[in-house]
DNA sequence: TTGTAAGCGTTATCAC
DNA sequence: GTGATAACGCTTACAA
């Protein structure tokens, strides 16, 4: 492979002036700077990034640390930030956490012995209450979740309003027996959950039931089966994302009965099979790609000027009505 | 932060002793690696990656080359790799191609920029046909697609007696006029045809009609919709993704056709909604995750030893045979 | 079994 | 404007 000094060597400039040039940096005569640019071009010269890396401290890779690729609102979050990382010039390192608070901070180590400019994250809840801005030795911005230190970048959706106006919907189109299905471990599906109570409490009404649950198809399923079958079963079945009500819709299969007449059923994340089963699913749909985007953007900045004040983006979600919560 | 010189000050030796103990190699005494490894836990010393690499030109770092992390598939597949990496102390590089040539040396060259150990790689049909073992200066290894070159270790679908065990299984079920929906660019939609073709042959059939598009919910829509307006309708449609089925099962919907009885729907892939839909969708489902984990295995192994044969794993889908091609 | 020391390919500080 | 040159933190001959 060339090295600089190759390059140096081919342009009859040195090191340090190939260095510049390559960096775009000023001082450098027109005639050096295009001799360099000829060099590196005749011996398709690439620089070594371990070298760069070692050299400078800081290197052109953003961590992406999310729970679980295969929840399609992260699969959605993590092409936005490949794309715009990638047009930036920065690679993404991708780890799955689990929700496990043990995992997350194994893997944060491992980014910073890797010298990351810095991570998205989404973390559980516990690892959120102690987050602090400078942690890691590389700033931070999180996503989906929320930290009470607001010191900290953050994009978010409007959870608490989204979760109200879910049920709002609910409550509107006749429904009074709700059961909320919560992915525990992480801020977001509390908040989603205090918007439902919220709306809830001010028609005076409880949940008919709830459950907290780890947010994968599975926990949907056994939660709602559980609701399905007690003496006294809900009708409507409010759930907090794309895989609980997955599993939800399983359960309420599997009862044999009816969506909306028997049970209604509603969820956040727009995903492929929202408008795929029959009736369609009423959600909350999360832009997740510009989610996404403006974490990384948010992040790329903040690699660029550290003292930048910090800042959360709430988003907000769009309620998409469809048959499963039609009017009773 | 910490240096191997001052873990190797701590413990009283030299930094090659340090480095020693910490790969792992023989020849140092049990007093020393004791020592070593007492300071490297009082001082938390962690090696820096970068100097790693850069002295050993090699990384701990793997690429992983996909079209779209998501199509379920490759979501799939990711998790599976990121998790055997992990587990043999590698991070992943995650890129996606887009189904671009381009894109595709675009992200190899990075990779090699960034002294990856290895990529696990799913190559257009362009990009797969001049493909050699020593090409990018790290090992690749093929998922999902082939190659002409026996050399390149690949895991794969046997996707032609897939194709024509799912056609079969149409074809035995009373299905005669069945349409062929093909994701292009890449070997698999076409291996997937040649089954299809094959069964249909076999019993002396034509397709009622194909049609080759990106491989995207889009392309299946628009193809099927046409399909479905033609003068000659299908009695079934074959769809070779999950993304394609789902684009098909819309524009059905949107045809006010039912599903089996005007036309049967199947695919590839098991995703969350093949069961959630209403009837249920006959695929054949891919081990995803082995498809991964192997994937990854074979590259840790060439990692290893770079002269180690070169080998093509073919595994075998699994019919699951449901409402969606139910009997005529 | 251990230590010395020479790089790996950059960047950045000097001095010119 | 430019060029020597000293790091960055590690691995690995080679010598002892």
């Amino acid at each position: 492979m060339e090295s600089i000094k190759d390059v140096a060597r081919e342009a009859g400039v040195s090191t340090a002036t190939v260095s510049r040039v390559l960096a775009g940096k000023p001082y450098v005569s027109e005639k050096a700077r295009a001799q360099v640019l000829a060099a590196v071009d005749k011996l398709k010269y690439r620089p070594n990034r371990a070298a760069q890396t070692l050299r400078s401290q800081r290197s052109t890779t953003i961590g992406l640390l999310v729970s679980d690729i295969r929840n399609p609102y992260f699969t959605a979050v993590s092409r936005a930030v490949e794309d715009v990382a990638h047009e930036a010039g920065y690679s993404i390192f991708l780890c799955n956490t689990d929700e496990n608070p043990e995992k997350e901070a194994l893997y944060l180590k491992e980014m910073a012995d890797k010298n990351v400019a810095g991570v998205i994250y989404s973390p559980t809840k516990q690892s959120a209450e102690t987050l602090t801005p400078n942690q890691f030795g590389f700033p931070i911005v999180l996503v989906d979740r929320n930290t009470p230190n607001s010191d900290i970048d953050t994009v978010l959706l409007d959870n608490v309003t989204a979760g109200e106006r879910l049920t709002f919907h609910l409550l509107e189109n006749g429904y009074r027996r709700i059961f909320g299905v919560f992915g525990e471990a992480s801020t977001t599906g509390e908040q989603r959950r205090e918007g439902f109570l919220r709306a809830l409490r001010s028609m005076e009404l409880s949940p008919v039931g709830e459950s907290f649950t780890t947010p994968r198809i599975q926990g949907g399923l056994t939660a709602a089966m559980n609701a399905l079958q007690a003496a006294n079963p809900p009708d409507a079945i409010f759930t907090t994302n794309s895989l609980l009500a997955a599993g939800a819709l399983s359960a309420i299969h599997k009862c044999q009965l009816r969506i909306p007449d028997d049970v209604a059923l509603v969820g956040f994340d727009e995903t492929t099979w929202s408008t795929l089963v029959q009736p369609q699913l009423t959600v909350i749909a999360q832009p997740t790609y510009e989610i996404g985007q403006t974490a990384t953007e948010m992040l790329l900045k903040r690699i660029e000027d550290p003292k930048r004040s910090a800042r959360k983006v709430i988003l907000s979600g769009e309620l998409l009505v469809r048959g499963s919560s039609a009017a009773r």
